[in-house]
DNA sequence: AATGTTTATTCAAGTTATTTGAATTAAGTA
DNA sequence: TACTTAATTCAAATAACTTGAATAAACATT
C-alpha cells in the first residue's frame, strides 16, 4: 500500500538510455524481425543512438542477427529478433491450496511449468517451496542464474488493508500485512514484481498471447472470484491503492445473490469457479475439478447449460460496462476456466448494441478467449517481468 | 481517430529537457513554494540541472521568486511559485445552442468568463465566433497572444465514427467527421487540445481544484448525459479510440427506462440533465434552466426530491462500480447541476459496504463536489493546457 | 559573542548519450 | 553498365546532466 507521496522523477543520461533501450526492445518485440534504420524512423531517433543500443543488445545476447532484409532497393538491412536463448523470467502463482511455476523465455515461449499441492500455503511453509520450485525451474532449462531476469509472483487480490479483504474467500490467509516483493526479493535474491492474478494474466495475452499488438484492453480472469486487469497504453492499470479491477463485486442484479462483501447480486456470484461449483452443488453435482467441467460439458449437461446462461447474461452486462468505459480495442476471457467452457460463455453472449464497442469498422473481435490457458497466472507473472524491460515508463516514480 | 499504429519514442537531450521541465512545474505546482535543493531531492536530479532549470523558468516569467525560507539550519532557500501573470490559457466549450469560454492564468484562477448563446453550432458557423470570442478574452484580460499557452476545446462525446454516436442526442451536428484539433489549430494559430467534457472537467479538478493533490480519481461528469473522466497516475485516460468514459450507457436497471442507445436501464436515462427534464415534464412542470432546479429544490418540491432518491440509488450502484474498478483516491462530482442539487444527490447516496473503498483509514471523503461549478467544461478546457505543460510524459508517441 | 554545524548556492570542469555530416557499401532499376 | 536508393560506418559536435570544490548564510552550541 502506497502511502508517501511519490513524484515523477527527471531523466538524464543513464536513464535516458534505460528508456531508449526499452523503446527499442518494445519495437522488436512487436515488430521482429526489424533493422536498424526502421527501428530509428518509429521511435524517433537517428540511426546511430539506435545502432548503438542495438550493438549493446546483441553484445548482451538479447537480440540476434537474422539475416538481412532484401526485395527493396538500397544496402540490405540487417534484420534482428529476440533471442528466445538468452534471459528468461519465471511466474509463481500461489494458491490457497497450490503452487504453479511457469518459466518462459524471451520471447515468451513457455518452456517449463511445474505444479505443486501445497496444505499450507502461508508465508512460513510457501516461501522455501517457492525458492526450491524457482531451483528446479532453472535447473531443469539449463540456465544459469545470472540469465534469470526476475519472478513474477501472483496471487488473488485485493492486497492491502482494505476492510473488504477478510470477507473475501479467494484471499490467502496470512499474506495480508506481508511486503511480498520485500520478502521473495530476500529469498530469491532477484528482482521480484507482485501482482494480482487479473493483472498478471492481461500482461501474459500482451506478451505472448491475443493482445500482442494491442496496446489498450481488458482481460477478466475466472478464478475463485472474478478479476479484471486492463492495460491502458501498454501500461497495467493499478488503482491508487493498488486494488484496481475489483469486478467481481460490481453489482449486476440488484437485491440478488447474497456475496461475501456484504453486498447482493455481486456479478462473481454468477461468473466464477465457486458460483459454478456452488450451482451445481445444488443440484447434487460435485465438482472437484476443471476437467469435470469439461466432461460436463461435452455431455450437454442441462444443469451447466443453465448456469452458463445465467452467467452470460451478467457477463453480457459486465462486458457492457467494460466497453463504455475503457473503450478498450477487445475484451480477453481467461483464467481457471477449461477451454471449452470459456468458449461457451462466450458463444452464449448477448453483447449490448448500445456500446461504444459496437462500431461497423471492428476488425477484431469485441470478445474472445486467452492464449495462455489456465496456467495464465504463473505465465502472467513471469510475462510481467519480460513486460517490464520492454516497456518504456520514463514516468519513473522515486 | 487513431487508425495507425503509434510507438512509444526514445528521448534524446532535447525531450530530456522538456521532460524535467514538466516534473520540476508539477512538483512546484503541488507544493509551492518550494525551493531549488528540495526540487533536486524529490525529483531525483541534481541540484545544478534544476538550478539551470528554474533559472530559465525565471526568465520566461513561469516561476517568480517569493523570498527565502526561514526557520531551519543552512542558507536560506529562496523560494519559488507560479507567476499567474505570466502565462494564460483559454477553453472553449461547444454545446448545441451556447458556446462558452474561460480563460485562465497559470495557477488556475479564472480570469474571464463568457457566454454566448448560438442557434447554430456547426463549424462554419461556430469556429468564426470562438476566433472572435478568443480575441476578445485576450483583450479583456490585457494579455499578448504570445502568452497565450494554447486553447483547449471542449465538447460532449463520444467523438469519432461509433455507431452509437448517431443515437446520442449529446452530439453536437455536423462535427462527427471533423478533426477538430486541426481545425481549431488553423483558425486560431495556436496550440489546441481537443477533449470530451468529462475528461476536462477531471482535469481542471487537479489542476486547481479538489483533486490538485491527488494522482487517480474519477469525475462523474452532468451534462445532457453522464460521462466519465479518470485519471490515473496524473494522466487522463482516452481509451483505444477516444471514446472512454461513456458511462451514461451502462446499465444499472435491467430491463428498466428506453435509451436512446437502444438499451434499457442505462444510467443516464435516471441521472443527467435530459433524464431531471424528462422526469419533471412528466409531473407537468418546466425546467427551462438550471436556476428554477435549484428553487425547486429551496421549496423541497417533492417531485425533484423523488427524481433525487431514484438517481441516488442509481448514482450508488455505478460509484460501486467505480470504486472496484479504478479504486481511485475519490470520486468527484460536478458539471451542469446547480451545487445544492449535486449536494443534495452526494448527502442521499448509500454507498456500497462490498467496495476496495471501504476502508478505515480513509483520509478524504469517498465522494465530493468538484470545485469549478457549472463552468466546468470550459474551465477544464483550459485546464487541459497547463496540465500539459505541467505533466511529465516521456511515454510520448510519434 | 564566538565557534561550529547545516544547508543552499555558485562556479568550473567532466561525463554520457545523443545528433550531425561526410564517406562507404550494396542492392535494385533503367 | 551506370544510376538510384537506402543502410551502414566513422568521426566529430552538441546538449544536458553530474560531480566536486569553494562559498554564503542561517541556526545551534558552548
Amino acid at each position: 500500500m502506497k502511502d508517501i507521496k511519490l513524484h515523477p522523477i527527471g531523466g538524464n543520461a543513464g536513464r535516458n538510455r534505460t528508456h531508449n533501450r526499452r523503446v527499442v526492445l518494445d519495437y522488436v518485440r512487436a515488430n521482429e524481425p526489424t533493422g536498424r534504420a526502421e527501428i530509428a524512423k518509429s521511435c524517433g531517433l537517428s540511426f546511430q543512438a539506435v545502432s548503438n543500443i542495438i550493438e549493446a543488445l546483441e553484445t548482451e545476447g538479447l537480440l540476434v542477427a537474422v539475416g538481412h532484409k532484401t526485395g527493396v532497393r538500397g544496402q540490405p538491412a540487417a534484420q534482428y529478433k529476440f533471442n528466445p536463448k538468452s534471459a528468461f523470467a519465471i511466474g509463481i502463482e500461489l494458491r490457497p491450496n497450490s503452487l504453479i511455476c511457469a518459466t518462459l523465455n524471451l520471447k515468451g515461449d513457455c518452456i517449463y511449468r511445474e505444479r505443486l499441492s501445497l496444505e499450507d500455503s502461508s508465508p512460513d511453509k510457501a516461501v522455501p517451496e517457492v525458492c526450491d520450485m524457482v531451483d528446479r525451474a532453472i535447473a531443469h532449462c539449463k540456465r544459469s542464474r545470472a540469465q534469470l531476469l526476475g519472478v513474477g509472483v501472483v496471487m488473488p487480490g485485493p492486497f492491502g488493508a482494505a476492510d473488504m479483504a477478510d470477507m473475501n474467500a479467494a484471499i490467502l490467509p496470512d499474506w495480508e500485512s506481508i511486503d511480498i516483493k520485500a520478502v521473495f526479493e530476500a529469498a530469491l535474491e532477484c528482482p521480484v514484481i507482485a501482482e494480482n492474478d487479473a493483472t498478471a494474466a492481461a500482461i501474459s495475452e500482451r506478451v505472448a498471447g491475443v493482445a500482442r499488438s494491442m496496446d489498450t484492453f481488458c482481460f477478466l480472469y475466472f478464478g475463485a472470484g472474478l478479476g479484471l486487469g486492463v492495460i491502458t497504453n501498454g501500461h497495467a492499470q493499478n488503482g491508487a491503492y493498488g486494488n484496481f479491477g475489483e469486478i467481481g463485486h460490481i453489482v449486476t442484479q440488484v437485491g440478488g445473490t447474497k456475496c461475501s462483501c456484504g453486498n447482493e447480486g455481486c456479478l462473481e456470484t454468477y461468473v466464477s469457479r465457486l458460483s459454478v461449483q456452488k450451482f451445481m452443488a445444488n443440484r447434487g453435482i460435485d465438482i472437484p475439478d476443471a476437467d469435470t467441467l469439461t466432461m460436463l460439458l461435452e455431455q450437454n449437461n442441462a444443469a451447466l447449460i443453465e448456469w452458463i446462461d445465467i452467467a452470460a447474461k451478467h457477463l453480457s452486462q459486465a462486458i457492457g460496462i467494460l466497453e463504455n468505459i475503457f473503450d478498450p480495442e477487445t475484451i480477453v476471457f481467461g483464467g481457471a476456466m477449461p477451454d471449452s467452457v470459456t468458449d461457451a460463455l462466450i458463444s452464449r453472449l448477448q453483447l449490448p448494441q448500445g456500446s461504444v464497442a459496437n462500431r461497423k469498422d471492428r476488425k477484431i473481435d469485441r470478445v474472445m478467449r486467452g492464449a495462455s490457458g489456465h496456467y495464465t497466472a504463473a505465465i502472467g507473472g513471469a510475462s510481467m517481468i519480460i513486460h517490464q524491460i520492454t516497456t518504456p515508463s520514463m514516468a519513473l516514480y522515486s
